[in-house]
RNA sequence: AGGGCUAUCGCCAAGCGGUAAGGCACAGCACUUUGACUGCUGCAUUCGCAAGUUCGAAUCUUGCUAGCCCUGCCA
């Protein structure tokens, strides 16, 4: 079975159409919309995060399953808060998780020729006025979550007077902050977003798409239906927060008389348990030096899982399997540590590494012989082919696999007990040696020549098999471990909204041995080490001249030394 | 005179009036060139609580309770 069959296999599992689709398959078939147009409106005033990932396949299978569109566009209407490095990241990380836009990548801000006229429009029909209430005015005059708030004093403006001075805000006749326009909706609605929205401000500054051709910019509530309704989009997904601008959504829409309005649904953000998603915290962790960059691989950005060894298959099949709902919810880690274990047993090789070394001796193989095993790379996928393994009289084994004193149920190796030593023979510990400080250091055996590995000997069975490395031609390195960056027995924040670390998020393993095959392993490319997980090498530069790898998840956690 | 939304196993999540799907996690057994993987088995007499309607309610009604969101010239 190839990986693709395997990942197609998991999707199928989850049969039920969510409640998006269900909307999306009633509106078709009550011909409210002929088609399905989706679209992934990033601002682009940062990293994406795992967060974004389900929003963008969410929106991109939507028009995969209903033989519909796909749009990408920068909702680029506040030149405050965005700048054009983001623009590029975010495109890199929607390629890279396999979401295509086709030729349709769109910015909000060059509608904004349109969305003037727009508002000129709406002035002509009485329903925008211009308002010179200061900020705190018209935050006093809105009222409150249980009062009411009252009419500005401009609301009663002409249209005449309304379109001239609107003019003159585009014109650049006023400062910052000195005027609004403003929808004429209901100050007195239980809905603030209904309280008079303002839909448009002055801000004198440059905008990293139009540069200073406008002065003024549209509100986000304005402008978005706007976007939408220019592309055709017929289902507007967006998260739970915005439930209470949808009847804002639909004014704007309605107002605008567009002949087929988009329709905004929502759904409940992902978060993680134990895991920090909020953007202004990863910022924080980022300038203090507590992570190395967005893309520390403890990171949940879309370039920190990337970086880790996170595939996009594996992304896609995390998010198929939390599903999507309106409540909200916090998922386990354990289930994309699953999707990536899941995405990457059968397609990737599994090597032999030795993490925490000591040497094991075999007295009765000549000294100074070399002989090579060939061994599958994955005895589960055989397309990924053989490789060859240099065997030797000295070899390094994790120091977890020898036990001077075994508890029950060890089947590793400790004194008188024969082992396999995988793909090799079956060696019997006869005696081990301790340095000064008492720690083995070195564990002497004799190997069963009959027992080779391939040769069909199947007199005797042992019950443990061990991996090592030959200490000749070992590639040495350095490994780092990951664990979570937030301290889970504390919380992930304290009372004063600080994030409790895992002081042992990072461990760095500078005396590691792999196998020799694995000396020209490629940057991020990834492989099983045996017993330890799943690694990837690290594309940045690192602090030896060993290769650096870096640990993606580790195996089950009932894969552990008997309790 | 507040409004909107949500509540089904440790975590996600189906369910849409006919008697609680599935996945993750966990546990056990089998298999195994690693104890992983794979396979099998187990894991909610009960759906936030309380009344009501009904032959029948997680699904309908009413009333509570808890959580999330909303008073940016952010998105």
């Amino acid at each position: 079975m190839s990986n693709q069959d395997n990942i197609e296999n998991k999707e199928a599992e989850v049969v039920s159409k969510n409640f998006i689709e269900q909307e999306i398959e009633k509106d078709l078939a009550e011909g409210v919309y002929s088609n399905v147009h989706t679209r992934f409106p990033p601002e682009p005033n940062g990293y994406l995060h795992i967060g974004h990932a389900k929003s963008i396949l969410l929106n991109y299978g939507l028009a995969q399953k209903y033989n519909g569109k796909f749009n990408m566009r920068f909702d680029d209407t506040n030149p405050t808060k965005e700048k054009v490095e983001y623009v590029e990241s975010i495109k890199k990380d929607i390629e890279w998780l396999g979401a295509n836009w086709e030729d349709r990548l769109f910015f909000a801000s060059n509608y904004f020729g349109q969305m003037y006229d727009a508002a000129v429009k709406l002035i002509k029909k009485g329903k925008a006025y211009v308002c010179d209430l200061t900020a705190e005015e018209i935050r006093t005059y809105r009222g409150t979550l249980t009062e009411p708030g009252k009419n500005s004093p401009y609301r009663d403006r002409t249209v005449d007077e309304n379109l001239e001075l609107f003019d003159n805000m585009k014109k650049g006749l006023y400062q910052d902050g000195q005027k609004v326009l403003r929808a004429k909706i209901d100050m007195s609605s239980p809905n603030m977003n209904l309280r008079d929205p303002i839909i448009y401000r002055v801000a004198h500054m440059s905008h990293h798409n139009t540069g200073d051709a406008w002065c003024i910019y549209p509100m986000y509530d304005y402008a978005h239906p706007i976007e939408d309704a220019i592309e055709e989009i017929t289902h507007s997904i967006c998260t739970l927060e915005f439930e209470d601008h949808r009847p804002l959504y639909d004014w704007v829409v309605r107002e605008l008389e567009y002949p087929v309005p988009p329709r905004q649904i929502e759904f409940a953000k992902m978060y993680l348990t134990n895991v920090v998603t909020g953007k202004r915290y990863i910022k924080k962790l980022v300038e203090d030096g507590v992570v190395d960059g967005w893309d520390d691989p403890r990171l949940v950005s879309i370039s920190a899982l990337r970086r880790r060894g996170f595939t996009p298959e594996s992304l896609k099949l995390f998010v198929d399997l939390c599903g999507i709902s309106k409540s909200n919810s916090s998922a386990d880690y354990a289930m994309l540590e699953y999707c990536i274990r899941e995405d990457l047993k059968l397609k990737k090789p599994r090597m032999m590494a030795v993490l925490d070394p000591i040497k094991l001796i075999i007295d009765n193989y000549p000294e100074g012989q070399v002989e090579y095993l060939e061994v599958p790379n994955n005895m589960e996928n055989e397309e990924l082919g053989v490789r060859q393994i240099p065997f030797g009289r000295e070899l390094y084994i994790d120091r977890e696999d020898f036990m001077e004193e075994p508890p029950k149920k060890y089947f590793r190796l400790f004194p008188g007990n024969e082992v396999r030593l995988m793909h090799a023979y079956f060696v019997t510990c006869n005696s081990f040696v301790k340095d000064e400080f008492g720690q083995v250091v070195e564990v002497h055996c004799t190997y069963d020549v009959k027992t080779k590995c391939g040769t069909g000997f199947t007199e005797r069975k042992v019950k443990g098999t061990i991996h090592w490395v030959p200490v000749a031609s070992a590639v040495k390195a350095e490994v780092r471990l990951y664990e979570n960056l937030v301290d889970e027995e504390k919380g992930v924040y304290d009372e004063d909204g600080n994030i409790n670390l895992n002081p042992n998020s990072l461990v760095v393993l500078k005396n590691c041995y792999l196998e020799p095959n694995l000396k020209d392993a490629k940057a991020m490319d990834s492989f099983q080490f045996v017993r330890h997980g799943f690694f990837n090498v690290d594309y940045k530069d690192s602090t030896s001249d060993a290769p650096v790898f870096n640990r993606i998840v580790s195996l089950k956690s009932s894969y552990h030394l008997p309790k």
